[in-house]
Parts: structure tokens; C-alpha cells; sequence
DNA sequence: CTATGATCATCC
DNA sequence: GGATGATCATAG
């Protein structure tokens, strides 16, 4: 690993482009990030529990990105995504979790075009690190792969159809209707802090999320 | 409370 | 073992 492998490449990461992040992620693949945690101050245990976005958080880090709670692709036209694999019974590295992309409300939903929508603007451009989750004591993490993706139009008009799809069933039968068993490529699921928020977040499916890092089924 | 970073827990 | 709903840490 670089000697200076805590210092942002940019003074300021909202600047720094897809293709610099890329090479800046090369580096990564190999690298364990629970030391890299460390050093940067990211919790990961708080009195016995878990920060779940550690490893998010270590390669925004590693990026130059402070956290932010802001609702916009974090690099102005491009997203970072952290997202596990584990070790499935056939031997091989799957994907583990679906992938959170952002929040929306139904209000959101109604109003907001597909092109105009934070969906699109963080799925659209995207760069997707995948790491190896050995456990749940989360010991040792090693990067398995950075891929960058742009939606191909095939995927883009379905998950257009999928956001028509929400946002019809909104208008129909009102925001209660949603669930995860809507949408083919993304699906909207509850999401936010503590039970019945009534807070809606869209999910990149398994499927999507293993095409874009190019690796098998 | 809402957003970010996400994964955990449970039910099928 | 996969899919869906619930939850954790942090920032504004």
C-alpha cells in the first residue's frame, strides 16, 4: 500500500473524477480495510454494536469524501458504492446484500420525473467496490473488485419501468402499497431509523448489482 | 427527523 | 438460502 495511502488525492473529493477514483481504487483490490478503519477513526463497534457502514465509509475516506448526509451522487456526477460478498456453499464469492441507493418519499415519487430523480442520478454513473465479509466480527475485509458502470439502456428502461411501477402504485392505491415484491431491477423496501418511520428507500436488486461488478450469477 | 454509509433479522 | 422489513452509526 502507498505511503500516503490516508491522503485524499484532491483537496476536495467532490472534484475528483471517476476515471482518478478508479485508478485510486486499483490500489485497493488486495487491501484489507479493517486496519484502514483504524486509522482513519471510523467506528466500527460502539458498545457492542455494529456500524454497518463502516466499510462505506473507510473507502469515502480513503477518497478524500467526508460523511454527508446530502442526497446526491457524492461525486457530483458519480456514485461510490461499498457492497459485500460472501463465501456461498458452492465455494465461490456472491453478493451478499441487495444494494441501498437512496431514499425517496411518496410525495417525491409523484412529483419527480425518472430522469430527474436521485435513482437515476446514483445509479447511472456508478462505481461499485466489492468486499469479502468473512464474519460478523468483522476482523479482516479484503477488497475483491472496483468496477465502474454506466446503465445500459436495456437496464435503464427497466429500471425507468420499475420507478413507473412505484410510482403508479402510489398514485392508485396510495404509499402503503409499496413493499420489496415491486420492481424487477430496483424495488422499493422500507428504510430509515426505527420501526413504522414510514421512511421508503429504492434497492438495487442482487441481479443488477452482480452484472454491474461483472461477475457471475 | 432526514439523509448518508449500509447490513441484520426474520420469514418464506 | 433468498427476499423483505427492521435496524445501527454518523452528520446536518
Amino acid at each position: 500500500m502507498h505511503e500516503d495511502a490516508q491522503l485524499p488525492l484532491l483537496a476536495s473529493g467532490r472534484r475528483l473524477t471517476r476515471a482518478d477514483a478508479l485508478d485510486r481504487l486499483a490500489t485497493l483490490v488486495g487491501v484489507d480495510l479493517r486496519p484502514l478503519a483504524d486509522r482513519y477513526g471510523v467506528t466500527v463497534w460502539r458498545d457492542g454494536r455494529r456500524n454497518k457502514g463502516w466499510a462505506g465509509m473507510v473507502v469515502e475516506r480513503y477518497l478524500g469524501l467526508a460523511a454527508n448526509g446530502t442526497q446526491a451522487p457524492d461525486f457530483g456526477d458519480w456514485e461510490l458504492k461499498v457492497v459485500p460478498l460472501a463465501l456461498a456453499a458452492d465455494g465461490r464469492l456472491r453478493l451478499k446484500e441487495t444494494m441501498a441507493v437512496t431514499m425517496f418519499t411518496a410525495a417525491d415519487l409523484e412529483s419527480r420525473e425518472f430522469e430527474e430523480s436521485h435513482l437515476l442520478a446514483k445509479l447511472g454513473r456508478i462505481v461499485v467496490v466489492a468486499r469479502v465479509y468473512e464474519g460478523p466480527e468483522e476482523a479482516r475485509s479484503v477488497v475483491q473488485a472496483v468496477a465502474g458502470f454506466d446503465l445500459t439502456d436495456a437496464d435503464r428502461a427497466q429500471v425507468r419501468a420499475d420507478y413507473e411501477e412505484a410510482r403508479w402504485m402510489v398514485r392508485t392505491q396510495g404509499a402503503w402499497a409499496l413493499d420489496g415484491r415491486v420492481g424487477r431491477l430496483v424495488q422499493p423496501r422500507p428504510k430509515g431509523a426505527g420501526h413504522g418511520s414510514g421512511g421508503m428507500g429504492f434497492y438495487a436488486k442482487k441481479a443488477l448489482v452482480t452484472r454491474m461488478l461483472g461477475i457471475g450469477a
